[in-house]
DNA sequence: ACCTCCCTGGCC
DNA sequence: GGCCAGGGAGGT
């Protein structure tokens, strides 16, 4: 048995442990209505205009669906107003009865007719949650998100447009949010791998091909991810709504394996850092 | 288009 | 005791 890999370490949800979480709540959450909300820290309503307006705003008000944008979890409340989430690098959401006592940084509770619990659960509070009318939905960042990675993924010819003329290294634009919304630094690392393409290239640069491998392999690597439950890493920062641990970090490509061979050719992973974020890929067949 | 900051647990 | 991880906002 080799040693365990030791994981770099936040996990980071990305848009397939937002879908994973979103999937999870949609069946128990969807016609429910909010009886009572807490929020324990204050920090967790930064993007909220004015504080006392979540509470408020959530009690009393049924949950009609569960979506998603990129990394953002929006549930539609009735009466015209949307309950935000982002789950920032260490957020997780949970469903637990009442009775079982909270876990350490517990910011945000939300409990449901029956009395079952939604818990935000998040140790470095770059999460947030909001509650916001459709004027001010309009202002956030929620509305300058490019087409999410999953449901709206663009062709071609629209990543082409998109890209050209950008000087900016590719993994860098994978990163930005208002160009493809959903990936964050491991997926966009092994959507790169998956597609060949050095994360250093100018974005512009890529040609025909090069662009249609890298959408393929966003849409297989999203997919696998999605598959798997998404990545739960060795801290368990972040676990489906359930309790279970996503499985997708076994298989992953090039995130967190750098000194071990390349899957495809051999050569060794390198880790380096590229616009401050560490960045896993393959000298030998990324070009 | 780029850099800095926020925040905390885990590791050296 | 200090450093590192990073999504997104804000500033330059």
């Amino acid at each position: 048995m080799p040693p365990p890999r030791r994981w770099p370490q936040p996990a980071m949800p990305e848009l397939p442990e937002v879908e994973t979480t979103r999937r999870c709540l949609e069946p128990i959450v969807v016609g429910r209505c909010i009886t009572a909300v807490e929020v324990g820290h204050p920090r967790m309503l930064r993007r909220q205009l004015r504080a006392g307006d979540f509470e408020a705003r959530l009690r009393r008000r049924t949950i009609e669906g569960l979506r998603r944008h990129g990394k953002f979890l929006v549930a539609e409340l009735s009466g015209d107003l949307s309950w935000v989430t982002h789950l920032g690098m260490s957020g997780r959401l949970q469903l637990a009865s009442p009775r079982v006592d909270r876990e350490p940084h517990t910011h945000v509770v939300v409990r449901l007719v029956g009395g079952t619990e939604i818990r935000f659960v998040d140790p470095r509070t770059f999460g947030f949650v909001a509650a916001y009318t459709p004027d001010e939905l309009a202002e956030t960042s929620l509305a300058r998100l490019g087409p999410d990675a999953l449901d709206s993924l663009p062709p071609t010819r629209s990543l082409a447009t998109a890209l050209a003329g950008r000087t900016a290294p590719i993994k860098a634009l994978l990163l930005d949010q208002g160009v493809l919304a959903g990936l964050g630094n491991i997926y966009a690392d092994e959507a790169l791998h998956r597609a060949g393409v050095d994360p250093h290239r100018p974005g512009g640069s890529l040609d025909v091909e090069e662009l249609k491998r890298l959408r393929s392999a966003v849409k297989a690597t999203l997919a696998a991810g999605l598959r798997w439950g998404g990545t739960s890493l060795d801290d368990l920062a972040y676990l489906l709504p359930d309790g279970r641990a996503g499985e997708y970090v076994e298989r992953l490509r090039a995130y967190g394996r750098e000194d071990e061979a390349c899957l495809r050719c051999g050569a060794p992973i390198v880790r380096e850092v590229l616009r401050q974020r560490s960045t896993y890929w393959c000298r030998g067949c990324q070009r």
